[in-house]
DNA sequence: AGATAGATTGTCAAATATGATAATTTACGA
DNA sequence: TCGTAAATTATCATATTTGACAATCTATCT
């Protein structure tokens, strides 16, 4: 009987926008007003739909984490038996695959984990996951390899990767970006 | 027959200062009040040594691009002919060695580009610069190495070095640093 | 049509940030 | 001691941000 809600549609909106201000200003430059401007909508409507600032960061931290475990396991399963390791280093560097998206407001929420504990913990486990996730791809594809060695190619994949991204709010460097992609890819061929 | 000036003096402490906040707060959040706060100094004084926020912005990315490379050439000074590159890999994984403080501001730097294309374009050729050391400094070690070669070794390591870098604000995470550094070598040993 | 629950908009007060200028204090040389 | 130039402090007007609440609008059901 009552008007449907909008709620859901409202707030993946409003997540939206804050994430493209998350990545321009950071945590603490991204104003409520920011936000709605970003989002198109009345501040007031954020409040109505998430609540106050803090709310707003926990649930963008809630959804980054849903959503990064969920493309994260994904593609762990669409990776194939045989050279998997090589595969996911083209996923990660693919322009098309991985969303640099994800990765800059990771960077924020890191930042942002100097003042806030809380978070620092959660971007902690979840730095932890991505890894080990890389180090489990890894020894599928090369299950002979020890297991200090394939930690520390994981590790540099992930630094590249990591790296890579970050670099994009500078403006396009195909140049470094592809030297990153060789990087991890020479890595993980000393794994042979 | 006027009063000493204290300018250089409170200029460095304000840009000490405005720098920690940078790390904090980033660009963006990092208020006039809030560098005065943590300069232990009133806001007018930031007006009076520096001037306004755009000043104070563009004052510290010069210090930090003087600074960035006088340490880098100091650096490159200090290295030996042999074994350079491990030399060199060993000081940016030294705690004591390059200052943390120094990655996380140019990290600050890195995010707000995005809305800053003057930033983005002095932050480009610094990343630039910075590479580009590292490949020589590669070069130097292993004379006999292809170019292609030296240029995705040097890259892996800037990726390393900068990633672990930037997780230092949500704490020590040894272990992960430890496999940053791991992954390093064992790209230099490839040049092997 | 009328009731209902939610969306949307409007408005307020308090707190904070900024730029600017005036007033005051301080250390040194004459 | 006294003038001077600089440091330091005080104050102001303005703009932004935030949290809160009231008022209005709108889609659906009965």
């Amino acid at each position: 009987m009552p008007r449907p809600s909008l709620k859901q549609e409202r707030r993946t909106q409003i997540l939206d926008a804050y994430e493209r201000c998350l990545i321009r200003f950071g945590v603490e430059g991204s104003s409520l007003e920011a936000v709605a401007k970003e989002a198109g909508l009345a501040r007031a409507l954020i409040r109505h739909n998430i609540g106050n600032r803090d709310q707003l960061l926990e649930a963008a931290v809630d959804r980054f984490l849903l959503e990064s475990n969920r493309s994260m396991e994904q593609l762990l399963d669409a990776l194939p038996a045989e050279g998997a390791l090589v595969c996911l280093i083209d996923w990660l560097f693919d322009p098309q695959g991985s969303d640099p998206h994800l990765s800059l407001v990771s960077d924020a929420f890191i930042a942002a984990s100097a003042n806030n504990p809380d978070l620092a913990g959660r971007m902690r486990t979840w730095t932890h996951t991505f890894f080990d996730s890389i180090v489990e791809v890894a020894r599928r594809s090369h299950p002979g390899a020890e297991k200090e060695a394939l930690r520390t190619v994981a590790a540099g994949i992930t630094a590249n990767y990591f790296t890579a991204e970050s670099l994009t709010p500078m403006g396009p460097m195909r140049d470094l970006r592809a030297a990153f992609r060789s990087a991890a890819l020479r890595l993980a061929e000393t794994l042979d």
